[in-house]
DNA sequence: TATTGTTATACTCTATAACTATA
DNA sequence: TATAGTTATAGAGTATAACAATA
């Protein structure tokens, strides 16, 4: 049962992503929802269209995380400023903390990960994933691979 | 906007789960059912309780799996042996086929991603994702991380 | 006429709890 | 009493289609 490179980089991904959710655990915060937050913090203060869109997800989509994350206080909608079709989401003090937190933890943690790899390892392991990330992005016209991600570490 | 070594893994994952979710379009199968299909096909006919415990999932949700498997030709539900109360999920003829060409090209994508790296890079890359992946598994005290999982390639 | 966000509806994946048939 | 699988119910994430208000 050999393991694949990509079985590998599954893997990694998995046992991280369970470490996020552990994270969230206690709160009304999941995925999807932290990735729309994960939007507005690059971006700033977005349209619920310029979120699904960056999010490649249907806009239909966008109005019920938006919903909770409204009501649960991490963001609210204000009017846009030019055309009244359309609303702005926008952080509330509480996701400035939590998203700045989640993007510390993040650092911290992918550098505990690099920091694991024998120092003299890491040039070629961080130009082996560059190679493999231009060669997947080039066999898949993904328009446009997405944001870097709504990622964090957990505890 | 500086790219950490995790953004990187979970781009890589992110583009190749697409790939795989293009390759399943115009068939019932989906992450979820492919998994169940890993399952079976490396540990050959099994009881729904050993597939929910071999993906963590709760053995109610691969009813519902198995349901869909068995109704699109996919598995069979027969008697176990010993057991009346269990059954056995096993492949059809169908499923057999799938999976081998799924097992083939995701070995295909994975040498041809591995290819793409610098030959003299690709031991170092190789230590490396294996130290991230020690480091990983023991932050997290994951039980276990799971079978190889249900990766495959996409055309 | 096109776009923004919503209501309506539906499918998938997931969970817990209660139940049936068996161990 | 415990286990295998089901029915019942519920919460998330996702999608398309139709509609209102506005561009």
């Amino acid at each position: 049962m050999e393991q694949t490179i990509l079985d590998k980089l599954l893997m990694i991904v998995e046992l991280f992503q369970r470490d996020m959710a552990r994270a969230f655990e206690g709160t009304p915060l999941t995925q999807a929802r932290v990735a729309v937050l994960w939007i507005v913090q690059t971006r700033g203060p977005s349209t619920q269209q310029a979120i699904a869109q960056a999010l490649d997800v249907s806009p239909r989509n966008i109005s019920t995380l938006v919903d909770v994350l409204e009501g649960t206080g991490y963001v609210r909608r204000t009017a846009h400023p030019t055309d009244r079709r359309a609303v702005l989401v926008e952080f509330t003090p509480l996701a400035a903390g939590v998203m700045k937190k989640m993007q510390r933890d993040h650092t911290e943690l992918s550098d505990m990960l690099l920091g694991a790899v024998s120092s003299a390892d890491v040039p070629a392991l961080q130009r082996g994933i560059d190679a493999i990330i231009a060669k997947l992005a080039a066999l898949a016209p993904i328009a446009e691979a997405g944001e870097p991600g709504p990622a964090m570490a957990g505890s």
